[in-house]
DNA sequence: AAGCTTAGATTATGGAGATAATCTTAAATT
DNA sequence: AATTTAAGATTATCTCCATAATCTAAGCTT
């Protein structure tokens, strides 16, 4: 049946926040309409009312999970008193970080499956990527540094989720820490 | 109909090695039992005699993913008079690593999928981690710092390869190779 | 050589998956 | 209030996928 604008709106919203946890939690091919349309509380078939189709979807869920790492990045920075490199590398590199794929870093969740998904989310994640090492590098920073830094971190965090062992994954992570 | 042993056995390393590629170009679930037989030369119901499920195959052929690449670092240290860590960035981040998804690292590729595939493919990843690791390291060398190279490499290359755009991933690697 | 065994082909089967057409009902518009 | 519109539900279609049962012809055994 139908819902007043707002609400359809907010429906809409709903979907993409939850998928944007979806696909990170079960990869772009992991999960399908259906079940992202469940998991909004909504049925299968209204999808093509919203959306174009599943890989419009894809796009904008990673642009809403890109965002949202923005932010929490941008909060992080905030809240310590430490260099942003800092700041973000110890929160970034924490054991917790390793279980929580859903709300967690997308470059480390979906980069690797990127590729395949088409320009469209390639740019999404280049934009978010620049935006990432200008909020590492800091007002006067270096931006290889930077990049480098977001490599380390990344790289790190996806070895540590993929080896199962967790000391193994708690050494990775202090391993990306340290400064050489 | 039925073939000699010797060849039956060539055929299962021919399934096996050609999905260790398609598995690294198109991801655990980015492609089917069908096609893996077929691109191997063989029909889709021959399967079920070899293994016992997919799932078993993502194993063996991530098993030989990753043995492949050992080898790989083993022959470009050996070829060259650097140090192993040197020798192995400047050849691992290539541009042309970038595009080689079916033929290059195993970690860069799957290993953001390997959280959902089972304890065996993780066990595969971890030994392959320690084994890359060593040869990192050198036989002098510091366990961490090669842990942290390691991170930096494959983390490189999945944003290189997720971004599009050739200039920022040409970039990421450059940044990457430099020791801070 | 006769019979047994089995690799691989053929052919179901059943479940998801994506997309689309239609229906229903309530919001928007007039 | 009457009419139009559109969100979301229902249902259908078509493709792809994993698995399994059966078939068959050629290797292997004795």
């Amino acid at each position: 049946m139908r819902v007043s604008r707002e609400v359809a709106e907010k429906n809409r919203q709903k979907v993409v926040a939850s998928s944007s946890r979806l696909f990170r939690e079960q990869g772009y091919d992991g999960i399908g309409v259906a079940a992202l349309m469940k998991a909004a509380g909504l049925t299968h078939g209204g999808f093509y009312k919203q959306f174009e189709d599943k890989s419009a979807l894809v796009a904008e869920a990673t642009e809403a999970a890109l965002a949202e790492n923005r932010k929490k990045w941008q909060d992080v920075i905030a809240a310590s008193d430490d260099k942003a490199g800092e700041a973000i590398a110890s929160w970034y590199l924490s054991p917790l970080h390793i279980d929580n794929r859903s709300d967690g870093c997308c470059f480390a969740a979906l980069a690797a499956e990127a590729p395949r998904q088409g320009v469209k989310v390639q740019e999404t994640f280049a934009e978010a990527l620049e935006a990432s090492v200008d909020l590492l590098a800091g007002p006067d920073g270096n931006r290889n540094e930077a990049m480098r830094q977001l490599s380390t971190m990344v790289g790190a965090l996806v070895l540590a989720r993929a080896v199962g062992s967790e000391a193994l994954a708690q050494e990775l992570l202090e391993a990306a820490k340290q400064k050489p």
